[in-house]
DNA sequence: CCGGATCTCAACCCCAGGGTTGACCCCGCC
DNA sequence: GGCGGGGTCAACCCTGGGGTTGAGATCCGG
């Protein structure tokens, strides 16, 4: 595999060279030019054609996300990363939905960025750890503690957990990989225990234990 | 940079065989472990603690979704990245949510694996193309949820409200002083709208819309 | 080794719940 | 006056969910 071309675009001088220089030492990373505003990104990219544009959102006459959108429209054949010094929420989306593929804050290292430039050029998208959890949401990580004492076992938990996300039965059962029979049990056992009369009270007491 | 160990579990003997030789053949990848199903594959990562499990998504005994929850809750330290033949809207949102860190179909190349595996590891996250444009789609409109911009009339969001509480239809009727016929033509207008499906997902919405 | 708990599955019954159509009233607005 | 939307109701159909019983498999602690 050659090389994978790379266009920098960052209005600040230290941070532009210093991307500059760190690239250069990675192997299979090749910088083939520099640009200190969006204007200017936007035009290196026409010219060179690289497979990669790593542009910083925060800039002159043309920031990010409008330089990221025009790049995808008129050269597809060039890959858009975003790095920013925030992972700030706003931005974040419209650089994505303008069709960055990518999104680093800056303090990654060295190699996460050349890891994410391969990857872009290769049409995977590597996403910042913080970027993913918002972009996902619902990251509220359960809290296996306190429900121990309701007396479900844990198979009745998970099937609890799924028809609080709205499962039927038998969506439930492929989910799990057994019969719809054995979901119905557990899910007879556990109305029974939790003293629950249908789904939808099922629904209401998993949202309250904080399962979903 | 000590290489990155892997557990790898998928049910099929060919797919498993042939990942595990293709990433013996990366630099920087080890792999410690492969696993036929689900709960095989939690075992052995308590057992070698890696880095990071590739996992497959249709398992038999216990899925990938539910091997990554259990592997993210009982392990913090393993990364779970998710490999799949078909990047089905329900599972890969499940699966991310569950806390896998990356997304790969199964027509990703040998380079694209590793640098996933590396990625994880690292800390990034790394999806297939596909199933980023859904989750950007997906975040696009986060919130059409709201009070206000569900275009549920006040009557509606009553009864969905009762709905949440776990009342029946002759409940909510006896409680508004209206027949069932009302009631279920308000629960017929307002699942249409709210694209729910049964009483269930009714509940779920309604929790999520901060009603109960 | 046995009993209890958990998980698995099958067959059956019954009805609440969901979908559909069509109707009437009342109110506000053009 | 006419039109649209919200609220009210009835009749119908039919699937899926919930209840029950009964039974085999596995695992674990006494």
């Amino acid at each position: 595999m050659s090389a994978v071309r790379v266009v920098v675009a960052d209005d600040q001088t230290v941070v532009r060279d210093g991307l500059v220089t760190l690239l250069k030492l990675l192997p299979g990373i090749d910088v083939v030019a520099a640009a200190s505003d969006g204007e200017e990104a936007v035009r290196l990219v026409a010219e060179h054609n690289p497979d990669v544009l790593l542009v910083d959102l925060r800039m002159p006459k043309c920031d990010g996300v409008e330089a990221t959108r025009r790049v995808r429209a008129d050269h597809p054949g060039t890959e858009v990363v975003v790095l920013t010094t925030y992972s700030d929420d706003e931005s974040v989306l419209s650089a994505l939905r303008a069709g960055a593929r990518g999104f680093l804050t800056k303090d990654a290292d060295a190699e996460s960025i050349g890891r994410a430039l391969q990857a872009a050029a290769a049409g995977q998208s590597i996403l910042d750890a913080e970027v993913q959890r918002r972009l996902i949401e619902g990251a509220a990580t359960p809290k296996p503690a306190d429900l121990a004492g309701s007396g479900l076992t844990p198979r009745e938990i998970e099937v609890l957990r799924l028809i609080a996300d709205g499962l039927s039965n038998t969506e439930i059962a492929r989910r799990l990989v057994v019969s719809e029979a054995t979901v119905k049990t557990h899910i007879n056992h556990l109305f029974a225990k939790a003293n629950l009369r249908d789904r939808a009270q099922a629904v209401a007491y998993a949202y309250r234990l904080g399962l979903a």
